[in-house]
DNA sequence: TGAAATTGGAACGAATCAGTCCAATTTAAG
DNA sequence: CTTAAATTGGACTGATTCGTTCCAATTTCA
């Protein structure tokens, strides 16, 4: 029920990718010195969005990252599936991961859709560029 | 992003610990033969679930459970939280979990809270009742 | 052509979770 | 009143997954 930590590092990183999306290419370690973020864990965290086409990279001296759509097009369910895969609470709900055995005497199973898709809509519904802004609260501080 | 096996268990449990409530006291081996889980497993199970006041315990012979509430009054998140502790995606939003160390220069930390009870909202529409009834897609099969 | 900078993948350690077992308590019967 | 059986409650062990770190392959600029 719980978020796992590198999902939760994905989102802080690709807000703070989000903030360089006019200025071109950024290094990985520069996102971790700007997040505070430890520098291998951002590493690991930008393979997982590269691979799943949220961030494209730019190999060599003077490269980087960037965002590989416009940050308005990016979600945070995008984010989430990119780091922890498709979004199931349960085992059931994972299209084809019939490893419950009792499914067929299950009475909660026809009930867990529903509750997924209330969790993804909620997810889907924030956009990369609100959490890209920052907001009013930290400068009041 | 996934529900812990345990959580997932203990909501069959009380199901069927649902469908036994006018007939007074049900034991934890009865339940388990019921819904096929583990005898062990459903010890474990309904420890915590009466730990959490969801089921009261009745010890000896003929002893066994019942439900602490109406069935109506008990939600997926009562059973969640009684597995899992309080629902918090990240560590932030556990109330006092100060962990993660760039709280203050997190611009994503302000919009957990709705993501959060959007997540807890969908967990408390569903009452107990509607897990316990036998769902009509399972005699068509 | 050489060297520096960066990404990508692989390996190690730790923590949480799932599962199992044994002991303490309590009621019913003899 | 004593004995015995049945049940819950807590503690232990093993395993899977997650988090972190390090090293090698690739590419561009000077």
């Amino acid at each position: 029920m719980r978020l796992s930590n590198l999902a939760d590092y994905a989102v802080v990183t690709m807000a703070a990718a989000a903030q360089h999306c006019g200025g071109g290419r950024v290094s990985a370690s520069e996102l971790a010195a700007e997040t505070g973020l430890p520098g291998p864990t951002v590493q690991k965290v930008v393979s997982k969005l590269t691979a799943a086409s949220l961030l494209r990279s730019v190999r060599g001296a003077g490269g980087g990252l960037q965002l590989a759509r416009p940050a308005a097009a990016i979600t945070l369910a995008d984010i989430v599936e990119a780091i922890e895969g498709p979004i199931a609470l349960t085992a059931c709900v994972d299209s084809n991961a019939h490893e419950c055995g009792l499914e067929q005497n299950c009475a909660v199973r026809p009930h867990w859709p529903i509750v997924n898709q209330a969790l993804r809509g909620a997810l889907a519904d924030i956009p990369l560029t609100r959490l890209a802004q920052t907001t009013p609260h930290q400068e009041l501080v």
